[in-house]
RNA sequence: GCGGGCGUGGCGGAAUGGUAGACGCUGCGGACUUAAAAUCCGCUUGGGAUUCCAGUGCGGGUUCGAGUCCCGCCGCCCGCACCA
């Protein structure tokens, strides 16, 4: 063996190696059992980022494993390839979004490559091919045949400069990104997908999927909202009804006035002939759709002078227009408390309308102010006629028992979760497989006809959608009667094109979507890892869409991921200066900026720089570190070393310059000890049988829980433990094991090294190797360290058998000679023994 | 605003309610070397000076014993339905 190694060579060589056996296909014929390990696809953006390189690399280690422990192992690649940066890098560099696409996908294929994941390339998907989305189009009629798609107006953000709707991210400060007008919500005829139909299925499989963390589940379930309330009637004083819902009808004696959404008939209504309504209606339409955004504006109303009569005082509640009330929400009008609801609190506060105290601590509190804000936790009913004395719970059932026996309301869920539209006003993305003809109306393509594939020949230097302007292309004649017709010009949400990947990696056909035998005998994925922001809506989708399928029929599995890991982000420092002139700061990369530890400075002028926060490595903040830079100078296996050491996955990972070096320094290390290995030597050493047998173990369970932290903190122990010991069998066969057991983080060097060390093995791969079995009999120590606390502090430790009697350790601890300095002759109460760990003496 | 999470040395972190700081990074000291790199060894929570005191964001509580459990704060991060 070389005295040092050489990652330069070694990786490009392992690597070919691996592809030409064919190493990391999945076998469907397999006889082994089967393992499906995904990490979450990325966008193709043009570079891999290290956070990818973190997923990746975390994945990859779980599917080395895999492997090596004797399944057949499924760890599929592809890109979610549609969406709105390439259309955006069509308009700013006048590029095709296709061939921006395909060319970045091609870059960071390669940067993938290097760094030598096992990934099955062979089944590689790009959403944004016809033999991709074109099964997605069928989907979607079958979907559609189920009465799963509708199509209903729904608003969006308009910028009326640019005639061009704008996704959440393009309007800042409630101005378009590129016009910079007033964004104003605008309804469009929209396509939507039932997702509401699932919403109990949705909840209840979450019981189910107990490897999932308890966060993403409590947050679907929030997501989800199942609310039980109370819709009812208020009489108004200009004829007819008004209907509301409200989750806490228990607070119904503290009502102060009703609040009805913008667009809400009783709104439009009373703005006929009003220019001030009118005016008001235009206002509230102002701004972007987002909830943040719709629950941070001032709450803004506007009194319409009708009154509603309250179904049990008979008070007089004035009904307002209010922005803060949404149209698609449960009716479009609230009852409003004001003592038991922010908001409501807010708006009372601001139009100076009663503030009542329903629900209070005790009933002596009945007349107890608020505090500047309203109180929603739960007590006793207060001023409430009938309900007083009740619990919240108890008086919403009493409510809705009296509304319902009145006939004036009835109990029902509610849900927050909405139904998903999936209508894009844009060109990069599935077209949604529709004709609208005049005669007809809106008639699915018929399946022979797909894929209806996207025009190549666009333009985009107008704003608004390609596919509305393109000369030909959605000019068509109506499947079903023959007149001339117009395609859809919406193509599908990219979240659609993420809903069912998983599907198609397990089994691709040409001519459906996917082979359901084929599903059946891979899914559900048994391991899936990505970013903790999918936490709700990627992953609430893609449950969704399988769910879907099965119901109609196409497939088996409902759940399709078994266990989920969220990983954090990887951060790094910002390094800059504020700029005189205009008080901003100016940011400047790691690679211009000289660390030190007292602080930092610019290599170009060696003055000082600030060093700013830990934050998500981002391009405008620079706090960039290119992976294909990292692995050029320490290799491939390094940076996967990096990866993994020290921070747990879930948390965030801070890049260090010191950390890569120290990793390319511990590849070395390892080199040596390998280089070690004696295949000749004599002797057993059991200190070292043990340590290894125990590490095995360990590391095994480390891997199969994610916590690579501390199978590396392990895999440095034994390291640090092999190289003290003096030579032996022992000790060459621990050299042995330490190599496989790092063979899934640092492949190459395992390779590179196994070629001597496996030299004569069955596996002339490590790759192909088995996972080293581990001997229980040396899995137990002897003898253990038990600590001796006086009074809940640790004054002594005692080395002693393992499983030494309670009596013992006592009468052990009592004769020692600290404890008993401690004690300072004072009388001892108790002692508490716990066998093997401690001895507490309580005085 | 609403929902979810996190908080331990100079830094990343470890710790089934049972010895807080494993392991790594940094820094400092030493060995080897003509020298450097590489490598190896030691020290590295604070205070007090020998075996003591304090300490896991802050304030309370439960317990023989709390980083861990409970209550109330503070700070930071993620999501909020058209970013992916």
């Amino acid at each position: 063996m070389t005295e040092r190694f050489d990652p330069a060579q070694a990786d490009t060589r392992w690597q070919a190696a691996w592809d030409e056996a064919q190493s990391f296909r999945a076998d469907d014929t397999s006889s082994k059992p089967r393992s499906y390990v995904l990490e979450m696809f990325p966008y193709p953006s043009g570079r891999i980022h290290i956070g990818h390189v973190r997923n990746y690399t975390m994945g990859d280690v779980l599917a080395r494993y895999k492997r090596m422990k004797g399944f057949e192992v499924l760890h599929p690649m592809g890109w979610d390839a549609f969406g709105m940066p390439a259309e955006n890098a069509a308009m700013e560099k006048g590029v095709h979004p296709g061939g921006w696409t395909r060319e970045n996908i091609a870059n960071m294929k390669a940067q993938l490559k290097r760094l030598g994941f096992a990934l099955d390339w062979s089944r590689e998907i790009a959403t944004c091919e016809p033999e991709y989305y074109g099964h997605e189009q069928a989907l979607f009629l079958d979907l559609y045949e189920h009465g799963l798609v509708y199509r209903k107006e729904s608003a969006v953000n308009w910028d009326p400069v640019d005639q061009t709707v704008l996704a959440n991210e393009q309007v800042i400060d409630g101005r378009g990104w590129r016009s910079g007008a007033l964004v104003e919500k605008r309804k469009l005829s929209q396509w939507f997908l039932k997702i509401t139909d699932f919403a109990e299925e949705l909840l209840e499989g979450l019981s189910t999927l107990d490897k999932w963390p308890e966060k993403v589940r409590t947050m679907q379930e929030n997501w989800i909202g199942k609310s039980q309330g109370l819709q009812f009637r208020f009489d108004l004083s200009t004829g007819g009804t008004v209907e509301v819902y409200s989750t806490r009808p228990d607070t119904i004696f503290g009502a102060s006035f009703v609040a009805v959404a913008a667009d809400h008939p009783i709104a439009q209504t009373a703005a006929t002939g009003r220019k001030d309504v009118q005016d008001f209606i235009a206002l509230c339409k102002q701004g972007g759709t987002t909830a943040a955004e719709l629950e941070t504006a001032e709450k803004l109303g506007f009194d319409t002078g009708i009154k509603a009569r309250h179904s049990f005082t008979g008070a007089e509640l004035p009904v307002y227009i209010a922005n803060f009330v949404l149209m698609d929400y449960g009716t479009g009008a609230v009852m409003a408390v004001p003592g038991h609801d922010q908001r409501d609190f807010e708006f009372a506060t601001k139009y100076d309308l009663p503030i009542l105290r329903v629900v209070a601590a005790s009933a002596q509190e009945a007349e107890k102010p608020f505090d500047g804000e309203s109180e929603a936790g739960d007590g006793v009913l207060v001023n409430s006629a009938f309900l007083d004395g009740m619990s919240v719970a108890e008086a919403k059932a009493a409510v809705i028992a009296r509304a319902e026996g009145e006939g004036w309301g009835e109990g029902k869920t509610v849900w927050r979760l909405r139904d998903w539209g999936v209508s894009r006003q844009r060109y990069w993305g599935t077209p949604i497989p529709f004709i609208h003809c005049e005669v007809c109306g809106v008639v699915p393509v018929p399946k022979k006809h797909l894929p209806v594939t996207l025009p190549e020949d666009v333009d985009f230097q107008t704003p608004g959608n390609p596919l509305v302007r393109h000369p030909t292309w959605k000019h068509v004649d109506c499947p079903q009667c023959g007149h001339a017709a117009r395609r859809e010009t919406d193509t599908l949400d990219t979240f659609v094109d993420s809903s069912w990947y998983f599907l198609r990696f397990a089994s691709q056909p040409g001519d459906r979507p996917f082979d359901p035998a084929k599903i059946a005998e891979w899914l559900p994925v048994e391991q899936y890892i990505g970013g903790i922001e999918h936490a709700i809506l990627h992953l609430l989708y893609a449950r969704f869409w399988t769910r879907a399928l099965a119901r109609i029929g196409k497939i088996e599995v409902k759940e399709p991921f078994g266990s989920l890991f969220t990983q954090g982000m990887v951060t790094h420092e910002t390094y800059f200066r504020i700029n005189d002139a205009n008080g901003q700061p100016v940011y400047f990369a790691p690679g211009e900026v000289e660390r030190t530890s007292e602080g930092a400075t610019l290599r170009a002028d060696r003055a000082p720089v600030e060093v700013g926060r830990v934050i998500k490595m981002s391009k405008s903040k620079k706090n960039v570190v290119d992976p294909d830079e990292i692995v050029a100078t320490y290799g491939a296996d390094a940076i996967r070393w990096f990866m993994l050491s020290d921070s747990p996955p879930e948390r965030d990972l801070p890049w260090s310059e010191a950390g890569i070096e120290g990793c390319g320094r511990f590849v070395q290390r390892l080199w040596r000890l390998f280089a070690q290995h004696d295949p000749a030597a004599q002797g057993e050493d059991k200190a070292v049988d043990r340590k290894v047998h125990q590490t095995i173990a360990a590391i095994a369970g480390d891997i199969e829980s994610l916590g690579f932290n501390k199978a590396v903190a392990r895999i440095y122990e034994l390291t640090g433990v092999i190289e003290k010991a003096a030579p032996s069998a022992s000790r060459s066969a621990a050299i042995r094991s330490l190599l496989l057991l790092v063979a899934p983080m640092m492949p190459h060097l395992a390779e590179e090294a196994w070629a001597t060390v496996g030299a004569g093995e069955s596996a002339t791969l490590v790759a192909d190797a088995a996972w080293p079995d581990v001997d229980p009999a040396l899995l137990v120590d002897d003898e253990v360290t038990v600590a001796v606390q006086v009074k809940g502090k640790l004054r002594d430790t005692l080395t002693v058998a393992k499983g030494t009697s309670k009596e013992e350790l006592e009468a052990l601890a009592l004769a020692s000679e600290k404890v008993q300095r401690a004690l300072d002759g004072a009388q001892v109460r108790k002692v508490i023994v716990v066998p093997d760990r401690l001895v507490n003496v309580v005085a």
